[in-house]
RNA sequence: GCCCCCGUGGCUCAAUUGGAUAGAGUAUCUGACUUCGAAUCAGAGGGUUGUAGGUUCAAGUCCUACCGGGGGUACCA
């Protein structure tokens, strides 16, 4: 990736703060060997380095003499004791301590932390970037609903983690792909399709039966109506197949057009729209066919085709057969067309990674795709699931059991519509993926003004409010205060939240988006302390520089804050 | 039956992925606005991390069994 990666590293890599310190580490071992103060010994790959959760134990901790100690059979603490006098002196690092049963700890300088303030403002939406991809090119896949209705609650947490992890991913120095496969080519558009021809049909008061497993919305009503308008009668003048196939190509490009609207309004966004019917006019079904097939991963009896393989715990999955659908040289079942999606992700167009989002219902299909993608030759680690607990709704105590097939569902739609992309984004990203959310619809809607991101909303807004009265009082915001002046606790509490950043964004980046809300609100919570114990606009005349300096630490948490909030998808307000 | 996820103060959830004294919000109680936005802040109480074992210097986190809740397990997608 030539030097714009090697730029990316110089300058962005060593922000994060822990990686400076286990370098330093790793000098001090190295020190402490040549000095003969430890006897020679490998170091390990990865130092482990933490954030101290009290403050005497520093800013950072390192455990790394406790493991060394089965090593150099030694006291954990004797080994730090030897290493700490090694690790070489920097600004960034005020003191090194040796704590029992054998840490390392680190204290920041406060000093050299006020200097950061600067540095952050002036890196802007830049700052937390980590360069942990190398400009690797990565595939995120999500929402992917079918295209066979409106968008629902459900998708909704998939979309907000899709594409949350899509931003994080690009900060985290990946170049991100956002992808939403349409699946048009199964039996549900198909059922969908034939919905709306039977509305249709007896809206012109003719009779064709509406399917058993056909899709009851009052939206498919809609739909026949509008479909009315659009053809006149001409669909009940041609063979029922041929009505089919079109009305169903037509529902689902109307679908889509709402589908990209609606999460539009949620602020989500795809580059690409995969359809699963172009899988199959390219022959690229069958090639894949022959390469399984070759591997001996294809068995077929009774005229059916399935595969096999010896990862999978069943003996075989079904990939076509005629009784399940009647013209299978069309299409065969959603495994195939499985296959051939892995394929054209990596293959074709050759991302490093494949990331599907999937909901945890579709946690049985993730082993056949896994072993699909061996047998054709791929290391199946290039494929991540990251499969999230479904979404329960619940109205007046009541649980609401949705699915488009029975009709009852609520759709993100009404949802923006009243309580807004925010909320729902914020909410939703609150929580590691592998819990179940319980939407409370009554109290999201009536307490939406209670909701946390408002509290983080607000001091973003606050701080925007204090700006504004700094110009009005005749004060330069372009003008970077003094650091130095820096000193108070609530002061350095805040910048120091503000240096992690990069950390919490590397630990984001392993799929878990929730991080950054919890960051936000920390970081909102520690300016709401600052404001209170420390005045940041001054009229006094010896308090001017003081002021200024405030003012730049208002000013880069303001950018931080913002920049949390566009990482998920969260409007970063001036007045609200 | 088999597979996946969860079980942490009254309630809803965190815990930088195996690190030190388990943290927030909410609810309850007490306090703080004559100067920058009170949608805010400060303080208090509240815990054997479902149970029982195991792994190691170290377990909320990993392993085994069990209990409880949710989801999946079609020639559907």
């Amino acid at each position: 990736m030539g030097s714009r990666s090697q730029d990316q590293l110089r300058l962005e890599e060593p922000e994060m703060i822990r990686k400076q310190i286990a370098d330093l580490i790793r000098r001090g071992l190295e020190a402490a060997q040549q000095a003969g103060d430890l006897p020679s010994f490998e170091i390990p790959a990865i130092i482990p380095v933490t954030l101290g959760r009290h403050a005497a134990h520093g800013d950072y901790a390192s455990p790394i003499c406790m493991s060394l100690a089965r090593v150099l059979r030694r006291a954990p603490l004797s080994i730090a004791q030897a290493v700490a006098p090694h690790i070489p002196a920097t600004e960034m690092v005020r003191q090194v301590q040796v704590a029992p049963p054998g840490y390392l700890n680190f204290a920041l300088d406060e000093g050299w932390m006020a200097r950061q303030v600067p540095r952050i403002l002036e890196a802007g939406e830049r700052w937390g970037n980590v360069n942990l991809g190398h400009g690797a090119r990565v595939q995120v896949e999500f929402v992917s609903a079918n295209p066979t209705g409106p968008i629902t609650i459900g998708s909704a947490r998939n979309a907000v983690l899709g594409d949350s992890i899509a931003a994080i991913l690009e900060a985290a120095g990946y170049q991100v792909e956002r992808e939403y496969y349409v699946n048009d080519a199964g039996s549900k558009v198909r059922h969908f399709g034939e919905s709306i021809l039977s509305r249709y049909a007896a809206h012109f008061g003719a009779d064709i039966p509406f399917p058993e497993q056909g899709y009851p919305g009052q939206y498919v009503t809609e739909f026949a109506q509008k479909a009315a308008e659009t053809f006149g009668r001409s669909l009940l003048d041609m063979p029922r197949d041929a009505a089919v196939r079109q009305i169903t190509e037509w529902g689902v490009t109307q679908v889509l057009a709402s589908v990209r609207e609606d999460l539009a309004d949620l602020r989500v966004h795809f580059d690409t729209w995969q359809h699963e019917k172009d899988f199959y006019t390219g022959g690229l079904f069958d090639e894949l066919m022959d390469k399984l097939r070759a591997g001996g991963y294809v068995v077929e009896h009774d005229d059916a085709v399935w595969f096999r393989h010896p990862a999978l715990k069943k003996d075989a999955v079904l990939i076509r057969s005629p009784r399940v659908i009647p013209n299978p040289a069309e299409r065969p079942t959603y495994l195939a067309s499985d296959i051939c999606y892995l394929w054209d992700k990596l293959v074709r167009r050759g991302f490093e990674r494949a990331i599907y989002v999937w909901g945890a219902d579709h946690h049985g299909d993730v082993p056949r795709v896994r072993a699909a993608a061996q047998a054709l030759g791929l290391d199946p680690k290039r494929l991540v699931f990251l499969l999230y607990q479904l979404v329960t709704l619940r109205r007046g105590g009541q649980k609401v059991r949705m699915s488009k097939s029975s009709g009852e569902f609520v759709t993100l739609r009404d949802l923006v519509d009243e309580i807004g992309p925010d909320p729902i984004r914020f909410m939703l990203l609150t929580r590691t993926m592998d819990v179940k959310f319980d939407f409370d619809l009554d109290l999201a809607v009536e307490q939406s003004d209670r909701n946390p991101v408002y509290y983080v909303q607000y001091a973003h807004t606050r701080i925007a409010g204090v700006l504004r009265t700094a110009v009005q009082r005749g004060f330069d915001l372009s003008q970077p205060g003094d650091p130095a002046l820096l000193t108070h606790p609530s002061e350095l509490a805040l910048i120091r939240r503000l240096l992690t950043l990069p950390e919490v964004i590397a630990v984001a980046a392993n799929y878990a988006p929730h991080h950054l809300t919890t960051y936000a609100g920390e970081l909102a919570s520690l300016f709401h302390a600052f404001y209170h114990e420390c005045r940041i606009v001054s009229d006094r005349p010896e308090e001017q520089e003081l002021s200024r300096a405030r003012l730049m630490l208002s000013q880069a948490t303001k950018s931080v804050l913002a920049r949390v909030l566009h990482l998920i998808g969260v409007d970063a307000p001036e007045r609200m």
